[in-house]
RNA sequence: GGAGGGGUGGCCGAGCGGUCAAUGGCAGCAGACUGUAAAUCUGCCGACUUCACGUCUACGAAGGUUCGAAUCCUUCCCCCUCCA
């Protein structure tokens, strides 16, 4: 069978929240169905009010159609694209929605929707309840994606829309006009939103979100968040965000204490692996290896160039984590330093204005660490 | 259009003429404990700087009153509720 799911183009890239998203339709491939990623390139310019007590800023067009470009590269990770009975096709509401007529569209769409109905749904009556504004913009949201369904029967014969458990209401107003105007039996699937074990929403890190893109979180930091993933989670993480075989996944689960770090060690490198390839993934675990197992450098850490007669003369420690992007302002940087978590060279700076030199330089770098975990290379530029 | 309520730091939410860069909670960061985990405890949490009870910016916007305003007045913008 032919599936969909939808996408927004909010953003130039997805986030680790689409991911569940995004290994539904590779299962599907995998078992031999068809996937269509749909871009809401017509959709984003309206909003989806679901789970959300604001409007929306709207993204203009030209912003829409560069985060569809930058966005589809990454499904080409996940599902093999081409022309064949389950090869993926990417597909774009904007080719059916821009082109609407209102009043065609009130009359063949429109008239299948009573206001009524449309009430009881989630995501209007909680807008409604908690006394926030709910505009006609995106009210309409929901007919629009109905109709998206029914576009995609008629195009693909695609009879299966998954989704987050978000999308539930609209999904449902899909197959509600599937029936009604095209006489289709179509179906509807959500995922529920995934939290950590101790019940945070998944994919928040100092950073902001986990984005999939590498020029946002490179493959590096990519690694080090699923690294980071809490005991509870790494046999879920591992069934929801790998290829791994079940029994292979029992095995780390059945690992206890410290030896959890071992399926860690797995859940990165394989998660990794399939969103930046086997290389970049490798790269990222040797790099952490040998930063946090022997304490030397990987080549995969964040690194910037100093100019060498400034670093003779000397700077500042805080300018570093700042430039180094390991703090965000100078005074930020000098709060780490003075709250003992800023290192040079794996020492502990007590002053707030220390100076880094060339005498520093070890091997032509400077190891410059902020806490425990985030790491970031000094180098001569030149 | 009329009446009433409201717009405060990433979010929630106090403050209602000085002692307010603004209580508290959440989120975040760091330290301790550990296993690059969780929980817990501690500190930090607008920016800048010669790191000081300094400077600047900030409590929807613009003016005004005042020695002094997030707090009072005027106008404007936006949101909510009820009425038309």
């Amino acid at each position: 069978m032919t599936a969909y799911i939808g996408f927004d183009a909010t953003a130039d890239s997805l986030h680790i929240g689409s991911m569940v998203q995004i290994m539904m339709l590779r299962r599907l491939q995998q078992t031999g169905h068809k996937p269509l990623p749909l871009m809401g390139g017509g959709t984003t310019k309206i909003g989806d009010p679901s789970g959300k007590d604001e409007t929306r800023k709207l993204a203009d067009e030209a912003t829409i159609a560069a985060n569809i470009a930058s966005i589809k590269p990454c499904f080409a990770r996940f599902l093999k694209f081409g022309t064949g009975p389950t090869d993926a096709t990417l597909v774009n509401n904007a080719d059916w929605l821009d082109g609407l007529k209102y009043i065609d569209f009130l009359r063949d769409i429109g008239r299948h929707f009573t206001i009524n109905k449309m009430l009881t749904m989630d995501s209007v009556k909680l807008r409604l309840e908690r006394e926030q504004p709910l505009t006609v913009l995106e009210f309409n949201y929901m007919i629009l994606q109905a109709y998206d369904f029914v576009e995609l029967f008629r195009r693909y014969n695609c009879t299966f829309q998954l989704g987050g458990a978000d999308q539930w209401g609209n999904i449902v107003q899909g197959v509600d006009l599937g029936r009604r105007i095209a006489g289709a039996e179509l179906f509807g699937f959500t995922s529920p939103l995934i939290t950590t074990s101790s019940g945070a929403k998944m994919g928040k890190t100092a950073a902001g979100a986990v984005w999939l893109n590498a020029d946002r979180v490179a493959p590096y930091d990519y690694y080090q968040f699923w690294r980071n993933t809490e005991d509870g989670d790494v046999g879920r993480f591992m069934k929801l965000f790998t290829d791994l075989p079940l029994p292979e996944i029992a095995r780390y689960e059945a690992l206890q204490g410290a030896e959890i770090n071992e399926g860690k060690k797995a859940l990165a490198l394989e998660a990794t692996k399939l969103l930046h390839g086997d290389a970049a993934a490798a790269a990222a675990a040797e790099t952490a290896r040998k930063t946090f197992e022997e304490g030397a450098l990987g080549d995969a850490l964040p690194s910037i160039d100093v100019v060498a007669s400034e670093l003779a003369t000397g700077i500042p420690v805080w300018d570093l984590l700042k430039r180094a992007g390991l703090a965000t302002s100078n005074g930020e940087a000098r709060r780490l330093i003075k709250g003992g978590g800023a290192k040079l060279n794996d020492a502990k700076i007590a002053d707030e204005n220390h100076k880094a030199t060339s005498a520093d330089l070890k091997d032509g770098v400077i190891k410059l660490a902020a806490g425990k975990k985030k790491y970031a290379l000094v180098k001569v530029a030149g």
